[in-house]
RNA sequence: CGCGGGGUAGAGCAGUGGUAGCUCGUCGGGCUCAUAACCCGGAGGUCGCAGGUUCGAGUCCUGUCCCCGCAA
């Protein structure tokens, strides 16, 4: 089939790669997110699924508006079979509607459940033990399509968001591909995606919604820091000797269940082989962390050279 | 030219213009049934790089490279 593939991130451009290595199908184009200055020193940042497709050379498209008539046009006259979108922008529906066998979503959760941009983060955060992958036709509600295919995962109560990431994308390749052949040979069959009473939802991720609630339970801020780890990861604030407002990231952490009655934020350490941080119900140890200005290390590199740990709350 | 913090031993960090320091690791020795424990000793540095000021620069000035945080 004729394809022309959508989409911005690691994880879309993971999946680009594999249809084009199935070599079963024709990437007649590609249509990504503009270049845009962003990051230190307001560099410009090209999206990976970018700098893959010009590798391969394919013939890349980056509208600044997904409605812009010259784009919708352009898209038409490729004559593509049909539309692949993954962790892309939202489309409209003269842009979806174009090809004659539909516009087809791979999204890393299993739907209804996790509609939205942070699916594989959310589902750790919320202590899921299981999740998955959906391929669906995009129609006019964000991820409400009619579902094609899905597959099954567990999740184990060490992975983080990097680990289930890469879980789901190895899933979402095979569960693509094996879509894409059922629609050219006719053989898919779509169904509605079932209602739902306790709907769950993943929304984007902002900087506001990635703070650690010290007051929170030690499970519950484990979950957080593993599904929000290596990133957007878990942030937390303190004071550091005269007094200004630093922040700390957290990558990677234990959670003890014990009965304490310190303040919850409050900081143990014997500053050198621990560090524990009291929550409502017990402990959470931090693994690795990060501080402004240096590098991501273990706590025990961190606390052979900061000593002045024993005052200080997080919150 | 978006805003800011840094670069000192293998690692993490102190360092007030005048002998280069701390903790961990490492090596050797001791103690111990034993140890990621404890005691004693050693090795390990062109203080990111290049200029400048100075009798003297890790420290002050200028330039440059690299790392990190915010923001997007």
């Amino acid at each position: 089939m004729r394809i022309v593939f959508m989409g911005t991130p690691d994880f879309a451009a993971e999946i680009l790669k594999a249809i084009v290595e199935d070599k079963q199908h024709e990437v007649v184009s590609v249509v990504t997110s503009m270049d845009k200055a962003a990051g230190r020193g307001m560099k410009i940042q090209v999206s990976p699924v970018k700098t893959y497709a010009q590798e391969q050379n394919l013939y890349i498209l980056q509208p600044e508006k997904l409605k812009d008539a010259e784009f919708v046009k352009t898209l038409s006259l490729l004559k593509a079979d049909i539309f692949v979108v993954v962790a892309f922008r939202m489309l409209p529906e003269v842009v979806w509607q174009i090809p004659p066998k539909g516009t087809v979503n791979l999204h890393a959760s299993l739907l209804p459940h996790y509609r939205g941009a942070a699916p594989i983060n959310w589902a750790i955060i919320n202590g899921e033990t299981q999740t998955g992958v959906t391929t669906f036709f995009i129609n006019e509600k964000i991820d409400e399509g009619n579902i094609l295919l899905a597959e099954t995962t567990d999740i184990s109560d060490k992975d983080n968001a990097e680990t289930l990431h890469n879980k789901l994308l190895n899933m979402g390749k095979i569960i693509l591909l094996k879509t894409l052949k059922a629609i050219e040979n006719g053989s898919c069959k779509e169904q509605k995606q079932p209602l739902c009473s306790d709907l769950k939802l993943a929304p984007k991720l902002f900087k506001e919604n990635t703070f650690i609630d010290w007051n929170w339970s030690a499970c519950r801020i484990y979950n957080f820091v593993r599904g929000l780890s290596p990133y957007p990861v878990a942030f937390s604030r303190y004071k550091n000797s005269d007094k200004e407002e630093m922040l700390i990231k957290i990558f990677s952490c234990e959670p003890e269940t014990t009965l304490h009655h310190l303040p919850c934020g409050k900081i143990q350490t014997d500053n050198k082989t621990f560090l524990k941080v009291a929550c409502s119900d017990g402990y959470i140890y931090i693994n690795e962390l990060q501080i402004f200005g240096k590098k991501r290390m273990s706590v025990h590199d961190f606390l052979l050279g900061n000593k002045w740990l024993d005052e200080v709350e997080l919150f």
